[in-house]
DNA sequence: ATGGCATAATTGTTATGA
């Protein structure tokens, strides 16, 4: 099965072009983030159309998680404990599988309090982990983290050093799930450098090769033991209005 | 030092992103 995630910048905005790479790629798991629209006005008929149940987590302008699953959804969860803000979302896919759309704080600048905020959450979303998984039990956190976790994620990491994206204490942050004992699972099939996975819109960053990889899927062992190829689907970025990040995928060994 | 480019809210301009 593949599973992937994609922070797509609106849903509405790029529809055409998800449902597009879903004919495509055939996906069985897809979590996205950056919807930006209320649960009632998400464009969910196509997606029934293709065979996918819908779990949502949306709300006006900011934010927006989703996940669309080919295997039923059971036990969805909104929000880190108590949140309003849209940015975590946690269903059953199936019975062997618990996916998390995730959407970390940009962080606006360093310094600032949406930084604060951004390292906070972070601990809050390890804080949830340490409470509601363990490291024995298949779980899969599928979102756009903001976060560059090494120099080989960056293209150009001497430019981006003092970035809220690739900060070290971003990284160390980030750091934290793997410490608990989630698999970056691109890592464990590309050495790298890149694949990236987010191009600014401006100055030609794509073009320019300027890319980060801050879009990740995270497991836990057992799930990263099933996983045999994982990737990131550039081409995305390419062609007339695309999101600003390229979807991230990985294939799991059917249980 | 700043803007760049895109989106949603609105219809001129802002907030936010990363």
């Amino acid at each position: 099965m593949i599973v992937a995630s994609w922070n797509v910048n609106s849903i509405r905005a790029r529809l055409e072009r998800v449902l597009s790479w879903i004919d495509r790629t055939q996906p069985d798991v897809v979590c996205l983030q950056e919807t930006k629209v209320v649960d009632a006005d998400f464009p969910a008929a196509p997606f029934r159309e293709r065979g996918y149940e819908l779990a949502l987590f949306g709300q006006k302008t900011y934010n927006g998680v989703a996940i669309l699953s080919r295997l039923p959804l059971s036990e969805v969860r909104r929000g880190l404990d108590g949140e309003t803000e849209a940015r975590f979302l946690q269903a059953c896919c199936g019975e062997h599988l618990v996916v998390c759309s995730v959407y970390v704080p940009n962080g606006g600048t360093v310094g600032s309090e949406a930084w604060h905020y951004k390292l906070a959450w972070l601990d809050r979303l390890c804080t949830y982990l340490a409470t509601y998984a363990t490291p024995e039990t298949p779980w899969l956190l599928a979102g756009d983290f903001n976060v560059a976790p090494e120099a080989r994620d960056v293209a150009f990491p001497e430019a981006w050093a003092d970035s809220v994206l690739f900060h070290e204490e971003a990284r160390r942050a980030f750091g934290r799930l793997l410490a608990w004992g989630l698999v970056d699972l691109v890592r464990q099939h590309h050495e790298g450098p890149g694949p990236y996975t987010w191009w600014d819109y401006r100055g030609l960053a794509f073009p320019k090769g300027d890319g980060l990889r801050i879009d990740h899927l995270l497991a836990t062992p057992p799930v990263a033991a099933r996983c045999m190829a994982a990737g990131v689907d550039r081409d995305e970025r390419k062609g007339p209005k695309p999101s600003d990040h390229a979807p991230v995928w990985a294939k799991l060994q059917e249980l």
